[in-house]
DNA sequence: GCAAGGTC
C-alpha cells in the first residue's frame, strides 16, 4: 500500500481527488480522522504538528529547589504526541505500507512536520521507503508533477525548524518561570516571556513612552479661499508650517490682491491595481471593515473550511501560473457579482498584478467559489465580498487620474492647490475600498486674476505618534519578522489575555510595562526583534549545512546562561520592582476609616477589598467569589467615596459591573441591617458615619466602643449585638433554604427558584424546617403544585430531620445507615425500640442506645435501658433457635423490644405483625428451653 | 501552569 501523508485533512482530500483521477475514491472516518483511499493508495491528513517538544520528566514543579528555572537550560528535551488518536492511526497504516510519501506544505515548518511523520513511520516500519513531494499549489498540474518527481526529505531543513522549537521552549519556559516566581505570581496570573511576544509587548510599551514624553509644539498654517465661475477653491501657503506666529501673521498681512495664477502643471498619474492578498494585508483591510485581527482570521478560516476561499494563511502575493484565474471569475459571476464579474471578464488585464513576496507553500488568498450573502451569513459577508472584489481588482486594468497643480501668488505670498480627476476608473469600478477622492478644479490658466475671499490663519499643534491598532501592529510585526502569518494575531490575543495590553488602539498595562522594564534591564536579548533575525540566520545556516543544530543550541544556551547570571543576582530586586509597579492596578481608592489605600485582594478563589494598613486597620468589603469573575477596577470613580468602580470579568461572559464597591456594599447590607429590630434609620446612619455598614461590622465591634458610638448603654449594645447574631443565623437559614429549593425545583417560565423562595420567605417560611411543615396551599401560591410540592415538602422534612439528628451529635456515618433503613426523624428513634433500629440499620446495639439517649435527653424523655453487644448477639441466636423464628419474625419482635428469651417471656403487649396465638406458642417454646 | 508553530 502507498501511504501519502499531508499536512491537514483538506489537503489530503484534494490530493486524493487529484491523484485518484477517475478511480473511485472512498472516504473512511475513524473518530475525527479522515482517510481517503483509491486503488492501493491511502491518503491521510495530519493536524499540523502532531508532536510537541517538552522537557523530560522531573521539571514540572516550578518551585523545585533542585530544578530551578535555570536548570531548564540544560534539561533534556523530549517529543510528546499531542494527537494520540491520529498518531496511532497513522502508525497502523504505516505498518502495512510498502511506500510512504510525505506531502506536507512546502516550507520550513512543513518540512519539520514531515520529519515528525517520518519518525512516527520509522518507529513502526524500519524498511519502508519514504520520499517527499514538493508542490506550491494543490492543482492537478502541480500535484501530478510533484508526485512524479519526489525527492528525499530535507533533514537539514527540518533540523532548522527543530532548533527553533527548542530555542523557543528553553528561553520561553525558563524566563517565564523565573520572572513569575520572582514576582510571586502563580495560577492563572503568570508573567510570560517569549521570543515573539516580548519584543511585541516592548513595541507597545515604547510607543506609550514616546507618547508620554511628547511635548506638543504649536505651529501655524495659512489657507486662502478663492473661486472661479462659482466654483470654490482652497489654496495653501507653500511655506507649510510656520513655527512663529508673528511670521505667519506677517504672511497673512502680505497676502493681498491681486491673486494671480503663476503656473499650471497638468499631468497624468497611473493608479496601479492592488496586488494579490496575503494574510497581513487581509487583516489590515479587515481592520478597516471593523473586524479585529483574531475575528477576521476566525471568519477566514470558516470561509476556507466551507470552500469559499483559498487557504487564509499565506505570505504569497503572486498567483502561480497553474491557477485558472479566468475560470474562477466565471464561477463567481453570479447573483450579487454577476455584473462586476462580467465587467472583469470583458476588461481583464494582460497579466494579473503581483506583489513583492512570492512563496511556495500556498497561493495568495482568493475566492474559490460563489457564495450568496444568505449562505455566507451576515457576520462574514463583508469580509468575503472584500476578498472577491480584491481578487477582481488584481485582474482589472489600472486606473488613471488627471492631475493639476496650480501655483498662485497673492501679493508677495506664494500659494498652491492641486486637483485630480479620475479619467479611467479601471479596477476602481469594482473595488470601492480606497478612500482616494476626486477633486475637480475649474479651468485655470497662467495670468488669470482671482478674487481673495478669505485668508485663514490656523493654529495647530504637533501630535504624538499614534498608538498601534491591532492591524498596524501586525503589519509592524511582519516588517520586523516577528511571528508568522498564522501566529501574529494569536500573539496579540495572548498579550491581552496576560493583561499586558488592553484597549483599542492598544495600550500597555502597568504589568506590561513592569515586565518590559525588567526584561530590558536584565534580559535585553529577549525584548529585541534581533533575536528572531539571528535565529533565522542560524536556521538558514543549518539548512545549508554550514552549521550543526547542536552548535547553534549550545551557543544559545550559553547566552541564556549569561542572562541568568544577571537575573539571579538581582532576583530580589526584580521581584519587588514588578510588584511595586503593578500594585497600583489593584488600588481602589482611599479607605473610609483610616485614609490609606484600599486594595483588591485575592486568596484562592475568594476575593475582597481590604485596607493596605491591615492589621492596624481592618476595614474590608466582601466581594462575590472569583467564580463570578476576577475583580478589577474600572476607570470610573465614585463621586461620594472616591473609589474606583469594580467590575467582575470572566472569560466568555459580559463583565459584571458592581459600580462603587462601597455604595454597593451599603445597598446590599441595608435590608439585613433593617432586620435588626433595634435598627432605626437614624441608628443606621450613625453606624455609617462610623464606617460600619454590615451586620458583621456590628458583631465584630467591641461592645463598649459600640455603646460609645451609638450613645447607648453597654447592655443595650450587647443586646443589639445579640439581635444581630440572630439576624445572621436567620439569613443563613434563608440562604440554605434558597439553595435547597434551587436543587429541588426545576426553573420554569414565571417560576424561578428565586421567586419561589421569595414568596415563601414573605409568607414567613424562612428555613428548611419550616418548609418541611409548610402546607400545599402556600406552595401553590408560590407556583409549586401536585407531586412536585409533595416531594419538596417531604424532602425538606427529611433534610431538616437529618440536620437535627446531626446537630444532636449523631455522626454522619451512622446517620447514613439510619437514613438508608428508613429511620429518618427524631420521632422514629423514640417510637422504635433500639433493638429494632439496630437490626434494621446494622448499627451495633450499644451505639444505637448511645444515639437514642442523645435524642431522649434532648426531649427530656426516659433513656433506653442498657444492652451489651454480647447479650444482644446471644439473645438473637437464642431466639433464632426457636421453631418458626426467622429473620422477619426476629425483626418484628425487635421493633417491640423483644430481643432475647427473657424479654419474650416478659412481653405483655401484642406485637404488631405477629398473631396472639403465634406469640403464645413462642413464649411456650422459650419457657421450655 | 511555561514558548512558538502548525491546524481544528
Amino acid at each position: 500500500m502507498h501511504l501519502i501523508i499531508a499536512e491537514k485533512n483538506i489537503a489530503a482530500r484534494r490530493i486524493a481527488e487529484i491523484l485518484g483521477g477517475k478511480e473511485k475514491l472512498s472516504t473512511k472516518k475513524d473518530g475525527s480522522v479522515f482517510v481517503y483511499e483509491f486503488g492501493d493508495t491511502r491518503v491521510m491528513g495530519l493536524r499540523g504538528h502532531v508532536v510537541e517538544v517538552d522537557f523530560e520528566p522531573g521539571y514540572d514543579n516550578w518551585r523545585s529547589v533542585t530544578h530551578p528555572p535555570r536548570s531548564l537550560i540544560e534539561a533534556g528535551i523530549i517529543k510528546r504526541a499531542t494527537e494520540a488518536k491520529l498518531v496511532s492511526l497513522l502508525q497502523k497504516a504505516a505498518r502495512r505500507s510498502d511506500k510512504v510519501t510525505i506531502a506536507t506544505d512546502y516550507d520550513t515548518e512543513g518540512e519539520l512536520i514531515g520529519k515528525e511523520a517520518y519518525e512516527l513511520v520509522r518507529a513502526v516500519n524500519k524498511t519502508v521507503p519514504i520520499d517527499r513531494a514538493h508542490f506550491s499549489a494543490i492543482t492537478p498540474e502541480e500535484i501530478n508533477r510533484a508526485f512524479a518527481e519526489t525527492k528525499p526529505l530535507d533533514f537539514n531543513l527540518a533540523a532548522a525548524g527543530e532548533t527553533r522549537q527548542i530555542v523557543d521552549l528553553v528561553w520561553g519556559a525558563s524566563l517565564t518561570r523565573f520572572i513569575s516566581i520572582a514576582a510571586k505570581r502563580g495560577g492563572g496570573n503568570i508573567l510570560s516571556v517569549g521570543r515573539v511576544q516580548s519584543p511585541t509587548l516592548a513595541m507597545i510599551v515604547d510607543r506609550e513612552r514616546e507618547i508620554e514624553a511628547f511635548i506638543p509644539e504649536p505651529y501655524w498654517m495659512i489657507r486662502l479661499d478663492t473661486e472661479k465661475g462659482g466654483c470654490e477653491i482652497e489654496a495653501r501657503h507653500t511655506h507649510g508650517r510656520f513655527k512663529e506666529k508673528a511670521d505667519a501673521q506677517a504672511s497673512v498681512a502680505a497676502s493681498i490682491p491681486p491673486l494671480t495664477v503663476t503656473e499650471v502643471i497638468e499631468g497624468e498619474k497611473n493608479d496601479r491595481a492592488p496586488s494579490p492578498l496575503d494574510t497581513t494585508t487581509l487583516i489590515v483591510a479587515a481592520g478597516r471593515l471593523g473586524y479585529s485581527a483574531a475575528n477576521a482570521m476566525r471568519i477566514a478560516e470558516d470561509l476556507y473550511m466551507n470552500g469559499y476561499i483559498s487557504y487564509p494563511r499565506t505570505d504569497n502575493t503572486v498567483y502561480s501560473k497553474s491557477l485558472n484565474l479566468k475560470g474562477i471569475v466565471q464561477d463567481l459571476s453570479h447573483g450579487v457579482f454577476a455584473e462586476d464579474g462580467k465587467w472583469v471578464l470583458g476588461n481583464m488585464r494582460a497579466k494579473p498584478t503581483r506583489g513583492k513576496k512570492e512563496t511556495t507553500d500556498h497561493p495568495p488568498i482568493h475566492p474559490t467559489s460563489y457564495g450568496s450573502p444568505e449562505k455566507i451569513g451576515e457576520g462574514a459577508w463583508k469580509l468575503y465580498e472584500f476578498i472577491v472584489r480584491r481578487f477582481f481588482a488584481t485582474l482589472s486594468p489600472d486606473a488613471k487620474w488627471k492631475t493639476m497643480k496650480v501655483n498662485l501668488s497673492a501679493g508677495t505670498e506664494p500659494y498652491t492647490t492641486t486637483g485630480s480627476t479620475l479619467i479611467v476608473p479601471g479596477y476602481r469600478s469594482i473595488y470601492p475600498y480606497s478612500d482616494a477622492k476626486e477633486l475637480n478644479l475649474p479651468e485655470l490658466s497662467v495670468g488669470m486674476i482671482l478674487p481673495i475671499n478669505a485668508v485663514h490663519l490656523d493654529e495647530k499643534e504637533t501630535k504624538p505618534p499614534a498608538r498601534y491598532t491591532q492591524s498596524r501592529l501586525i503589519q509592524r510585526m511582519e516588517e520586523l519578522g516577528l511571528g508568522t502569518k498564522s501566529t501574529r494575531h494569536e500573539v496579540i490575543q495572548k498579550l491581552i489575555g496576560r493583561k499586558y495590553i488592553e484597549g483599542n488602539p492598544l495600550r500597555p498595562t502597568l504589568v506590561g510595562r513592569a515586565v518590559t522594564n525588567t526584561l530590558s534591564t536584565y534580559a535585553d536579548t529577549i525584548t529585541k526583534p534581533e533575536m528572531t533575525r539571528s535565529l533565522e540566520d542560524h536556521m538558514n545556516q543549518i539548512k545549508d549545512g554550514q552549521k550543526q543544530s547542536a552548535n547553534v543550541l549550545a551557543e544559545s544556551r550559553d547566552m541564556l546562561n549569561c542572562v541568568f547570571n544577571q537575573l539571579e543576582a538581582n532576583e530580589q530586586h526584580i521581584g519587588s520592582d514588578i510588584m511595586e509597579m503593578t500594585v497600583e492596578e489593584s488600588i481602589v481608592g482611599p479607605c473610609p476609616v483610616c485614609g490609606h489605600s484600599l486594595r483588591i485582594r485575592r486568596m484562592g478563589s475568594s476575593q475582597f477589598i481590604g485596607c493596605m494598613h491591615y492589621p492596624d486597620c481592618t476595614f474590608n468589603i466582601s466581594l462575590p467569589p472569583g467564580t463570578w469573575g476576577g475583580a478589577v477596577r474600572t476607570k470610573e470613580v465614585c463621586p461620594v467615596h472616591s473609589l474606583h468602580h469594580i467590575s467582575l470579568v470572566r472569560k466568555g461572559a459580559r463583565p459584571w459591573d458592581l459600580g462603587c464597591p462601597l455604595c454597593s456594599h451599603i445597598a446590599s447590607n441595608k435590608e439585613a441591617l433593617g432586620m435588626i429590630p433595634e435598627c432605626s434609620e437614624d441608628l443606621i446612619s450613625t453606624l455609617h458615619t462610623h464606617h460600619m455598614y454590615s451586620i458583621t461590622d456590628i458583631i465584630g465591634e467591641n461592645a463598649d466602643d459600640l455603646a460609645k458610638i451609638l450613645g447607648i448603654s453597654r447592655k443595650k449594645a450587647e443586646s443589639l449585638q445579640q439581635s444581630a447574631e440572630g439576624v445572621i443565623a436567620c439569613l443563613k437559614r434563608r440562604t440554605e433554604m434558597k439553595k435547597f429549593i434551587r436543587t429541588h425545583i426545576t426553573p420554569r417560565r414565571g417560576r424561578s427558584p428565586v421567586k419561589v423562595a421569595n414568596t415563601l420567605i414573605e409568607a414567613g417560611v424562612g428555613d428548611i424546617t419550616a418548609l418541611g411543615k409548610a402546607d400545599s396551599a402556600l406552595l401553590k401560591e408560590a407556583g409549586v403544585v401536585g407531586e412536585e410540592a409533595e416531594t419538596l415538602i417531604s424532602e425538606a422534612k427529611k433534610e431538616s430531620d437529618s440536620r437535627i439528628l446531626r446537630d444532636l451529635g449523631i455522626p454522619a456515618a451512622s446517620l447514613k445507615k439510619y437514613l438508608a433503613a428508613g429511620i429518618t426523624a427524631p420521632e422514629d428513634f423514640i417510637r422504635t425500640h433500639p433493638a429494632g433500629i439496630s437490626i434494621a440499620s446494622g448499627v451495633t446495639i450499644e451505639t444505637v442506645i448511645k444515639h437514642v439517649s442523645l435524642i431522649t435527653d434532648y426531649y427530656s424523655l426516659k433513656s433506653p435501658g442498657k444492652i451489651t453487644n454480647a447479650a444482644f448477639r446471644k439473645g438473637r441466636s437464642d431466639l433464632l433457635e426457636l421453631p418458626g423464628v426467622g429473620e422477619a419474625t426476629l425483626r418484628k419482635l425487635a421493633d417491640s423490644g423483644i430481643y432475647d428469651r427473657k424479654s419474650l417471656l416478659a412481653a405483655e403487649d401484642a406485637v404488631p405483625g405477629i398473631s396472639e396465638e403465634v406469640l403464645a406458642t413462642l413464649k411456650k417454646e422459650a419457657a421450655k428451653a
